[in-house]
DNA sequence: CCGCCCATGTAATCAGTTACATGATTTT
DNA sequence: AAAATCATGTAACTGATTACATGGGCGG
């Protein structure tokens, strides 16, 4: 999946994998992340299946840019990619409900203690996602100004992340409520 | 994350790796999803680390069933991640919003349609969830007698998926009906 | 006797994570 | 002068996925 993000915006225009790296960090946080190790590890693997070429820059500075260019057979792969829908849903993991079901071992205190951290690491996911809304998407889109008509799109993205969290706040908040009550 | 998975339900009663594999499918398949191949060896691990003890049921059958049970330093290790919470959210990965996020470059119609097989994917997600509470959990009751006071905790799991796909439900619908208001 | 479920494993590969490793440039 | 950011990589390990591989029991 890396491989066809990696290509996605290498679609736009050319760039390192810090680059990339840092546009992720922006924009597909809310739906998929990479350590900087795994996008140049793929970088190298999609230049070796000539997906992308690259070419370390020789500018003034004495960085080592190696900027990456989608090739033609690079766009043909992301294009037959994203026209062969996904038919099956992939296996969920959701690390914090192997907690929550095994949690009738632990005193209700501490059950009800975990539950408040994580209202609070949610609840500021959802700020976050809320000022990405607001602010970042612009920059993104002077970012990659050839990409505007696409900004819908990642508009949709982040309302998928504003409702998950909403729906896990109302989660904990439905489970918080019930053990007070008691 | 496996490991306590089966730590866990070891917890209740010794079992085999084929009937950790089945009440696995039944009761944490809207969090967490293993194959057998991952099960089995998961299983000779936590016996090499003696965690678990095994022994081949040599019953009136010729079925080769190697039962696990719960060793103390399992107990205690599981019991010690238990009440160590997480202190960080997990990143997430939404394989569909990969698509979403790239789909500009795909003509309306076929986005559309991607959606609505979605929306059919996740229906069908939502109906078994709600089966599973109406019926499964009662089975998984009588299945752990002795663990009975934890279904509320169960449930507070299952609740999640239901509620996770009514939200998934409701966003798909938002965007098809934009969609389709053009 | 065919298909399905019970039952257990190994091997190869791919993806994700953590740690190690280095060095320049820019900002405070 | 120190800290943050830019910039790139490798190595080791852990976890997830797919495929291969085998064989018994049971019901139609």
């Amino acid at each position: 999946m890396l491989k066809y993000i990696l290509l996605g915006f290498l679609n736009y225009c050319p760039m390192t994998g810090y680059d990339l790296k840092s546009v992720m960090e922006r924009s597909t946080l809310h739906f998929w992340h990479a350590y900087h190790s795994q996008i140049y590890t793929a970088l190298r693997k999609l230049e070796e299946d000539g997906l992308v070429t690259s070419l370390v820059q020789d500018g003034e500075d004495a960085l080592n840019r190696r900027v990456y260019t989608i090739s033609e057979a690079g766009r043909e792969d992301f294009l037959r990619w994203l026209n062969a829908p996904l038919t099956e849903l992939p296996p969920v993991k959701e690390n914090f409900l192997v907690r929550v079901f095994f949690s009738g071992k632990r005193s209700p205190e501490d059950f009800l203690n975990e539950l408040r951290f994580q209202r609070q690491l949610h609840q500021q996911n959802l700020e976050h996602y809320k000022h990405i809304e607001a602010e970042e998407f612009s920059h993104k889109v002077e970012k990659f100004p050839e990409a505007y008509q696409e900004a819908p799109f990642w508009m949709m993205t982040l309302r998928f992340g504003i409702q998950f969290e909403e729906m896990y706040l109302q989660w904990l908040d439905g489970i918080i409520a019930t053990l007070q009550a008691k």
